[in-house]
DNA sequence: CGGCATCCTTAGGGATACTG
DNA sequence: CAGTATCCCTAAGGATGCCG
């Protein structure tokens, strides 16, 4: 990355990256596994306590953290014959976190991992999920290619 | 995303997912800002604390495990005619976060950010920067598109 | 300038026991 | 099954002051 804020620019316009904005509602390491356990497929309170390794408590926290920020949705639902249950869904909102999980997956295969855990394939091609930098346009590019610039504003008011 | 570990593989696979061994890296928030810093070119101690708002003891913690864990490396240089000084770069490990960055912060404009902040451009283009899913095959996919396998071994031997 | 030592406060998380 | 209440421990982080 070959750019820099105009020194002009208040680096205080860092403050408000949206980077700090994402890192106060995934704010911490259980967070983050709890929401890669519900992509997954993970619905169940006691299925994400026992896979991500999380006393009760904790669990329950911080899956209400997810719900009252959006990332999860809680529902009631019930099986023909049986009692109630609760389960938790993904919201567009939770949804749309798949690329930063993603791009978590793909650094730690590369700089942390052993060769064990899981991984994405794309359903019938079966190769295997990844993320990239691209441009609006289309480009992709790496990070020799890219300006951090201020965020332009829609035309201003008269 | 549409599918499952088969059941018959352990659940304790994902104890060892690549997303866990990274974020035992990436272990707070203030790691990542610092790293971000980074990427915005920030290179010397006093400017990660100011920009990240970290005091000084916390900084020195932090960069130094990011120095221990191999994604900044600390170097003396000497402008001339002035006194020696340290600086932090980005290792090879380190820039490789950059698509994890991007994708949480594209994440935190869309859904976090009031319209304040930085964003990456495409130098030349000018088009605004971002991370896309796609498979080592090149196509570009949703998150219905993928599934869940167990990590492929390469040919067990004899 | 680039830290480290010390002390203190708060947040994250485990264990155990209990409830609807 | 899906939690809550309580208690306790550790990790993260700030403030202040000192050092090469």
């Amino acid at each position: 990355m070959t750019g820099r804020l105009d020194p002009r620019e208040s680096w205080s316009a860092i403050d408000r990256c949206s980077i700090g904005k994402a890192l106060d509602v995934l704010r911490n390491r259980s967070t983050f596994l709890l929401m890669r356990e519900a992509f997954y497929g993970t619905t169940r309170f006691e299925d994400f306590a026992e896979r991500v390794g999380l006393s009760d408590p904790v669990t329950a926290a911080r899956l209400r953290e997810l719900v009252d920020e959006g990332l999860l949705e809680r529902e009631d639902y019930r099986e023909p014959g049986k009692r109630t249950r609760q389960r938790y869904r993904l919201t567009e909102k939770g949804s749309d976190l798949l690329p930063t999980l993603v791009a978590l997956m793909q650094w730690g295969d590369r700089w942390e991992n052993d060769g064990g855990g899981v991984e994405l394939r794309h359903q019938g091609c079966g190769a295997k999920v990844g993320v990239e930098l691209r441009c609006a346009d289309g480009h992709a590019l790496d990070a020799g290619d890219m300006e951090l610039a201020a965020r332009r504003r829609r035309r201003a008011g008269p």
